[in-house]
DNA sequence: TATGAATGAGTATTCATTCAT
DNA sequence: GATGAATGAATACTCATTCAT
């Protein structure tokens, strides 16, 4: 009962910042959205930060199951682009949660993002290392500084969909990108491989 | 003297959004600083929105400027290297700029994008696209869709400053980043050579 | 215009205290009070914070009224009297003032007291020492440290005042208290005089 | 059980308003810092008021416990000495209960003082009084109504400590804050002894 | 051109308290 | 006896903007 009231506030607030963005989820539109006072939002979460930041974890949970799915390839080359075409799924279908994970601090109203949040973050690339890892060790991608590898593969992709959601390439045409993002990673990726 | 006050104006939000950010801009604040009354600046500016669209202009030019000195090269291969440590050095000496060049229209406070500026960033663009088309012709990159490879080279560039100005690979260290842009700047690039 | 309206509002924000007490004085009842929105006050005072310093500061005025007026005698020993009797005027005819004046840091919800207001405060206490050092000159009183003795007459009229205004004489009797007030200072002054 | 969770409800209450005053004893922190639920509460006090008032009755109680122990002292003169020793020390050590003890209705946050606090207060005039009244009869001050005696007494002592607490004598400094005390009673005893 | 006054909508938050469980 | 949920009223304050002067 708790919980759920706690979840349902979360879905609402999702909504309204899914809709409307991060400037226009007030405690008080959410809690007319709910279908409560004001004031009963507090009784589970602490403050707009807390509540804000445990959409930004939901977000992360979001993310890691749409690229946790990529471990269900039986290859290491197949969960590597199965991880490819996870994060394009996930910038496509959840460009809001996307653009929410990337926020910076100021954009969020903090001083420096939380450690758990930082965590999280962490955690997902630590994932596409060992996508990486996993690759060069199976020899479908040339030896190297992990770590950096992954670093040019996920600025790739993180670069391709933030110009892409920005709207600079103009009207937003899912299909389109998607050809784009996999031209641009595989260009990336044959730089890489042996 | 109309277009020296509505000068001294920009100047002031400006420095106002490079110490303090876009949240932090109000037309109160302006005015304060300019040393007028709040109401002044609609004489200058049609509202908030004007102003701060005006601003994303200023950002523009001053990119321009620095991607500009790179046709001080005198070979294709040196302009393209140029372009891409002057993008890095607009980066990291004008982070607020880069920010706000690359701010969502939500971010902006405004439905989308208006016109004047998304032509800015067009030409932004054309100017790379520029200098890898004249790097194939010249023979140094392999010869392909210039605008397709200059995209994977803007992504890279965009990706890389992205994850860093957002705190993604720790406290912010310059020195540190300019290495791991141009590593991988130059990786990319190597698959991209001839 | 400007301080017309800045003095109305100070007149309201005052009679509100008067009847209510500073706990109820809030930005929206003095605005009400005055016929604003709540949000004029903030053209003509910072801070609830502000307004109510100026309260005290106009608290501070009055009671220095009061006390001038002692000024009037002729002698050193009738302006001694005066001021104990003016004293007890401004206790009993503007006991919510004299509370205010005497309002801790923590009542007038601050870390501490701005030195405005502690400027007045030492003026106040000079003014009486004053007094107390040219009664001692005209061998009114013995000589001694004119601080000390300005002390004990001040500590035991504000004593009995802060006994009399928090009811410990039992129900308010102005006409009581006054023979109170005078038998008890005349008593201290018998121990001071020559 | 009962009156257990009540002791320890009114201690926390205590320690609160000790640290930070009487306007942030809420309810909710309280209850926070007995590990309770914030209704808890209610079980054992009608309201906050109800709370508060208690909490003003410990106050004269440990006021009375210092007072008391003044009746050690083996003669009249001793005892009465040892009052106001009492009472400094109880200023001192517990300058909280001091201005709770001493403060207005409106502070408490209430019409009228309770009967049962009236009555607390009237009991320590009532010790003041007895010692004066016996120092009288002992010859050790002059005859005279008692009352009037003790209340240029108990004023004295109130109006120091008074403008001490509020921070009249600068700085905090206890040490000073003795000598000051002790001279202006002995003052006014000089006055009053035989 | 510029300003001073004022507004109205909006913000987060704190608190004592009621009520069903 | 105690709690969790929720409320309603209140608070100070920020901001962009309108309007008469």
């Amino acid at each position: 009962m708790n919980s759920r009231r706690r979840q349902r506030i979360l879905e609402c607030a999702r909504d309204i910042y899914l809709e409307q963005g991060l400037k226009a989820l007030s405690m008080r539109k959410i809690a007319a959205q709910v279908g409560l006072s004001p004031m009963a939002l507090y009784r589970h979460f602490k403050d707009r930060k807390d509540l804000v930041f445990q959409l930004v974890e939901e977000g992360f949970r979001i993310f890691g199951s749409y690229l946790h799915q990529a471990l269900e390839g039986r290859t290491p080359q197949v969960r590597l682009h199965r991880t490819g075409e996870a994060y394009l799924r996930f910038a496509l279908e959840q460009s809001r949660y996307y653009q929410m994970i990337f926020m910076s601090p100021e954009q969020l109203g903090c001083e420096s993002i939380p450690l758990e949040i930082q965590n999280k973050a962490y955690a997902t690339f630590q994932f596409l290392v060992d996508r990486v890892q996993e690759s060069m060790r199976a020899g479908i991608l040339k030896m190297g500084e992990p770590m950096e590898v992954t670093l040019v593969l996920w600025a790739q992709s993180h670069g391709l969909v933030s110009l892409f959601l920005l709207g600079h390439f103009g009207e937003r045409n899912d299909k389109n990108f998607q050809k784009i993002y996999r031209t641009s990673i595989q260009r990336i990726l044959d730089g890489l491989e042996r």
